[in-house]
DNA sequence: CCTGGAGTTGTCCTA
DNA sequence: TTAGGACAACTCCAG
């Protein structure tokens, strides 16, 4: 009997444990595993500055466990695998799905097309706990609100578990003149912030692997509260990870569970499984409202007269707003392609209640800035937090960045991680220098305007402000 | 179809 | 000093 070719065509996905495509193609014969970057069909979302910088990493790692045997391409999927399928001889190709609209209309084509050349295709679910058009309501239609959505995911049971049985047989096509092309993407730009971001992160499946481990111990159990906390070592930080698919949500969601029975944390646990789940929930709203990036949910919004200066967005983004715990998250985005949940919740909100910017706006810059920019999660959050999306924060709900920064940077620790301007600045004055009298700032060195930016905006009249701006919506549809 | 209870993460004012 | 209610009204969802 001959012997089958699979192509296995990694995307978002690239771990080698735990992968349903993968396995299937290994039970069938040998491999040939292959990368493609697709900026063709990307439309508006190819991927940002710092996600191509964890993508080159990520795919070195994973080239690395493949033992260099990781084909790389740059360009238009169908007719790099048209051209691969009669190169090589290959009878399947296999893949984990991707949910962005772009990509699930792409793949739904290739699939039929390559179908139709007489080769099996097969698509699997690595990425989600659930498919997203597997959960709704008893009449079909969609959730809107989080905690039925939740309830009836969990109704069906705990998620399964994938398997790594089948690396064992892992039998590679390796083909020299095809592998070791991953600097031809030009995914990496040679400059100081790439240099620094690989003291912050190790992008691949054993870097994931290593981030669960440090979390399950020391963030895990103190969850629940800790996470509020910016300096606090609580969260996960598996959010990159978790978007390229070097783990996959079942094996979180386990080895969550595990842990916290083996260690009395269950409550801890099922509040970061909440998480997980609020990230299926974003991907099931992405699948039933494929326009969701760029349109409001809510179209009463669309209304909205939202504020056009740039001039502001542009110290926004350059963390010169002169509210420190705002300036500091934007800061620490910049810098490490990563900000603290509560920090990006409070970042968002000065952003589109504060400044009256378009969530869009901010949307665009988080996708590029991020290195877990995901589009499902990205566009979701920023219209709960701008008040337009599902299960949205009430209008009326505005941080206050100083009152937050009072309350979960208290010794602004985690403030003077990121803006050393005011390393010397008492606790009594930094949360809101600007309203701190300048003598006594000077004593430290610190001159608002000179040193530090002063407050950009009076969040008493732009809070008031935003509220007038709500309240003038009129109710569409 | 009707109905009642609920809805991730706040802030501000008042007594 | 602190706790509780107002903020505004909606839509969602389950029974």
């Amino acid at each position: 009997m001959k012997e089958t070719k699979s192509i296995v065509w990694f995307r978002q996905d690239l771990r080698l444990k735990e992968n349903p495509a993968l396995e299937f193609a290994v039970s069938l014969g040998k491999v040939l595993p292959i990368y493609i970057l697709d900026q063709e069909n990307a439309g508006d979302w190819p991927p940002g500055k710092a996600s191509r910088w964890w993508l080159h990493h990520s795919l070195a790692s994973l080239d690395n466990a493949l033992n260099g045997s990781l084909c790389t391409f740059n360009g238009d999927p169908f007719k790099i695998l048209t051209e691969l399928i009669a190169d090589e001889n290959i009878n399947n190709v296999f893949w984990n799905r991707c949910y962005e609209p772009w990509q699930v209309s792409r793949d739904k084509t290739i699939k039929c097309e390559i179908k139709k050349l007489g080769l099996n295709v097969k698509s699997f679910n690595g990425s989600l706990l659930h498919e997203p058009w597997e959960v709704s309501k008893s009449d079909g239609t969609p959730y809107k609100v989080f905690t039925p959505y939740y309830r009836q995911t969990l109704s069906k049971g705990t998620p399964k578990k994938l398997h790594s049985d089948y690396l064992t047989n892992l039998n590679l096509v390796s083909n020299s003149k095809l592998s070791g092309k991953l600097d031809s993407l030009n995914l990496l730009s040679e400059d100081k912030w790439s240099k620094e971001m690989i003291l912050n992160w190790t992008p691949g499946e054993d870097g994931a692997e290593n981030s669960l481990v440090t979390f399950l111990t020391r963030g895990l159990p103190q969850y629940k509260r800790g996470r509020d906390y910016p300096s606090m070592e609580a969260v996960s930080r598996l959010s990159p990870h978790l978007h390229f698919g070097e783990v996959s949500p079942n094996h979180l969601w386990h080895a969550v569970t595990e842990f916290a029975s083996h260690n009395k944390l269950d409550t801890q646990a099922e509040h970061y499984q909440r998480e997980l789940a609020w990230r299926e929930f974003s991907y099931s709203l992405l699948h039933y409202f494929p326009d969701l990036d760029v349109k409001n949910l809510n179209n009463r919004f669309d209304e909205f007269p939202w504020n056009k200066n740039t001039e502001l967005i542009k110290k926004w983004c350059a963390g010169q707003t002169g509210y420190p715990l705002i300036d500091a998250g934007m800061r620490e985005l910049s810098n490490t392609g990563y900000m603290h949940n509560r920090v990006r919740m409070i970042t968002a909100s000065f952003l589109v209640k504060n400044l009256l910017v378009d969530w869009r706006s901010g949307a665009q810059y988080f996708w590029d800035a991020l290195v877990d920019a995901d589009l499902a999660n990205n566009s979701c959050s920023w219209q709960w937090v701008a008040g337009s999306g599902a299960d949205a924060a009430p209008y009326f709900r505005i941080f206050n960045p100083v009152t937050q920064s009072k309350k979960f940077d208290p010794d602004a620790k985690y403030i003077k991680q990121w803006i050393p301007e005011l390393t010397d600045c008492p606790n009594k004055y930094i949360h809101d220098p600007s309203s701190a009298p300048s003598s006594e700032l000077q004593y430290f060195g610190i001159r608002i305007g000179k040193t530090y930016p002063s407050a950009i905006v009076d969040l008493k009249a732009s809070r008031e402000a935003a509220l007038n701006a709500y309240h003038s919506l009129k109710k569409i549809s």
